[in-house]
DNA sequence: TCTGGGGTCCTAGGACCC
DNA sequence: TCTGGGGTCCTAGGACCC
């Protein structure tokens, strides 16, 4: 076991402080905007298909509602404690996460938006503006409080892998009204050695079981670890992470997102599919969803991958999966070739005889999407087949989703996921905005 | 009856090359 | 008949995140 002295351990936290904002039980604060009378009663949102929870309010946390439980397993407390019960709607989740993003933007102008929900904020150099960052934090809260109704916590720390450490002793200490500062190395110490391995970033059950086994139970044991163990049993990533929290480097905060490596579709059927027919078009749906995102980030793909699934869980029904890639000829980001490719692997792999519960379609092998590899026989993809799909996008962000469609999608309805507690998108749709009586 | 969707990175092992 | 080292690329699988 290496061993630090105090001194040496946080000798590299200088002046340099990042503040990290995440909404408390994001999607049922975002319902919350919208119907008042959810507050203060246990809520919680469902996952695509309504299959499990995927955030709860404090109140539902209470009752022991885990997150990712299966909604059928709910039975008797939903009756019991009156929970409420609402599908999962991420149009206006997303819409909502936008307004957030842009006021925090108004504030400090390198933000990193770390995930739907979450933001850093790098403060470093707004130290003559900002000279109490706390008072700081309870300015943003409250500004987001007022201007889109969204409760948040905030940590301000030196390192993002602190920034956890930071939000979740907000959360958990009413007294400190949502914002805590770790700064000193000796309360980042504190705080580390009261700090479960668990919640520690990039820790989950399987390291947090092996740890456990050695011994180790809390963040700051965790940092006293042997280098060369952790890289060995957590790979060259643990051993990243366990430097930060000792103080000795910093991850940058990312203003510009990288472009994705890979685009997947692949959500679950409502109810169960096993004919070929049925699932093209489910296929055909997914391709295209992929190709909206693929040309949103101006990329083209060079593989594409089909997969198929039954239902996992189902053990008294007999199990497929099955997945192949095929390589395109060319980069391509054209829904009709995408499409042609994709159905072809499809028609490969496809047995009858099985309940699917999914197909999903994965691009990647990204390159810029103007990007031209001269080859032999100048084998590069129609331009004319992008423009159409760009046509496409266009309108359909101008009148909705699927208004223009390619006649292989097809129109069947039986295969759509399930969402039986929906709420109105409100933001996003003139039909479904709400009206003051 | 009913168990999410979309991503990331790392590692080990095999195929293949010179 | 026996024998080598170094490199790349790909895939599968496992861990993690929200």
């Amino acid at each position: 076991m290496k061993r630090h002295g105090l001194l040496s351990f946080f000798k590299n936290y200088s002046y340099s402080m990042i503040i990290l904002v995440d909404v408390d039980s994001f999607y049922v604060s975002a319902e919350r905007i919208f119907r008042p009378d959810l507050e203060g009663k246990p809520v919680v949102v469902l996952s695509a298909n309504d299959g499990n929870i995927i955030a709860r309010s404090k109140e539902a946390k209470k009752l022991k509602i885990r997150m990712g439980q299966p909604t059928f397993e709910l039975g008797g407390v939903v009756k019991q404690h009156k929970v409420e019960i609402i599908s999962t709607n991420f149009t206006p989740y997303g819409d909502v996460s936008g307004r957030l993003m842009r006021i925090l933007n108004q504030f400090i102008e390198k933000i990193e938006i770390y995930s739907i929900d979450e933001a850093f904020l790098d403060v470093t150099g707004y130290e003559r503006i900002y000279t109490d960052l706390v008072a700081f934090g309870h300015q943003i809260r409250k500004t987001i409080k007022q201007w889109v109704g969204l409760p948040v916590s905030i940590g301000i720390v030196p390192k993002e892998t602190l920034a956890k450490v930071a939000s979740w002793y907000a959360k958990k200490q009413p007294n400190y009204n949502g914002v805590f500062e770790l700064r000193e190395a000796d309360r980042i110490q504190q705080a580390l050695a009261d700090f479960p391995c668990l919640e520690v970033w990039d820790i989950g059950h399987q390291y947090n079981q092996l740890l456990k086994k050695n011994g180790i139970e809390t963040a700051y044991a965790l940092t006293q670890c042997h280098d060369v163990w952790i890289q060995k049993h957590m790979t060259i990533e643990g051993l990243r992470l366990v430097d930060e929290l000792r103080g000795n480097t910093r991850r940058p905060v990312q203003q510009y997102p990288a472009p994705k490596k890979s685009i997947l579709t692949s959500p679950c059927f409502g109810t169960p599919v096993d004919d070929l027919k049925t699932l093209q078009e489910g296929l055909n749906t997914h391709v295209v969803r992929c190709g909206e995102k693929l040309r949103r980030q101006q990329s083209a793909a060079c593989l594409v991958t089909v997969y198929l699934q039954t239902n996992p869980f189902r053990a008294d029904q007999p199990q497929y999966f099955n997945s192949q890639a095929t390589a395109l000829p060319h980069p391509s980001s054209a829904t009709p070739e995408l499409l042609q490719y994709a159905i072809g692997v499809l028609n490969a792999i496809y047995k009858p005889g099985y309940k699917l519960k999914r197909v999903g379609v994965m691009l990647s092998g990204f390159v810029p999407h103007d990007y031209q590899k001269p080859t032999l026989f100048n084998d590069v993809s129609d331009p004319r087949l992008r423009a159409v799909s760009q046509t496409a996008d266009k309108l359909n962000a101008k009148y909705g989703r699927d208004k223009i469609r390619f006649a292989s999608q097809g129109y069947s309805v039986h295969w759509k996921p399930r969402s039986k507690f929906l709420s109105r998108r409100y933001t996003t749709r003139w039909s479904e905005i709400l009206r003051a009586q």
